[in-house]
DNA sequence: AGCCAGGCTACCG
DNA sequence: CGGTAGCATGGC
């Protein structure tokens, strides 16, 4: 075995939950084992739209959203532009926020229509209202396959808990952390791409049963996996 | 009833 | 600068 403590935790968790297949769209959820997602330009900007309105909550409440856009013929940029504001507040209800998202998914659009099909850049992405850290890189590891990883709090937690970061580590530290050490393990682009997207989604699957309530951690597997 | 959710911005000291 | 209140609904 690897001496990468990082990676063992990847292989653990693969054969305790097997590939998740994210990101889950509205018409057909989840699809593990099959990357060449997203399919098209539509889909991409459902990835962005969905990053937007998962913003600490559940992904549940997220298809509820989508589902009340989906019903209205709504689920697409040009009809979200043109809604009355009210009624795309309404739609998104369910995911919470919803006066600050309806102002994020705008500002989204304005920017996503500029990019005219070219792939967004991270700083770009952060410089638009609403788009912090995690969500730049979700939307381009989820959106436009790019090899970004995203870290969340879950990640962050199951890290501390296994004793590898250390509680005051930045977003950064940790996203370069875990980027190197998985580089060391893999060849070419694209396997960090489906690696990175497994991953997260790996860990958010993990620290749902392990890491969601205090004290953290409790009958979590993996400090006894790692070396 | 109270805590948590696949965060981010704005403002505080 | 780092730290935190506020944002809001829904599930358990």
């Amino acid at each position: 075995m690897a001496e990468n403590k990082i990676f063992q935790i990847y292989e653990t968790l693969l054969s305790s939950y097997g590939a998740q297949g994210w990101w889950p769209f509205i018409e057909g959820g989840y699809h593990p084992n099959i990357y060449d997602y997203p399919k098209n330009e539509a889909q991409i900007f459902e990835v962005c739209l969905g990053v937007i309105l998962t913003q600490n909550t559940t992904f549940t409440s997220v298809v509820k959203s989508l589902t009340n856009l989906k019903k209205m013929n709504s689920l697409n940029l040009k009809a979200i532009k043109n809604m009355p504001l009210d009624e795309l507040k309404s739609a998104i209800k369910p995911s919470g926020y919803f006066n600050q998202k309806a102002t994020y998914i705008l500002e989204f659009i304005e920017f996503f229509e500029s990019l005219q099909g070219r792939v967004p850049s991270r700083s770009e992405l952060l410089h638009v209202k609403g788009i912090g850290h995690e969500s730049a890189d979700s939307i381009l590891l989820y959106a436009y396959n790019q090899a970004e990883f995203v870290v969340d709090a879950y990640t962050k937690r199951v890290l501390i808990h296994a004793g590898i970061v250390d509680e005051k580590a930045s977003y950064h530290e940790i996203k370069k952390f875990i980027e190197e050490a998985i580089q060391k393990e893999i060849n070419g682009i694209q396997e960090s791409v489906i690696l990175y997207q497994e991953f997260h989604a790996l860990i958010v699957a993990h620290a749902k049963l392990f890491y969601s309530k205090k004290p953290y951690g409790v009958g979590c597997f993996l400090a006894n996996k790692i070396v």
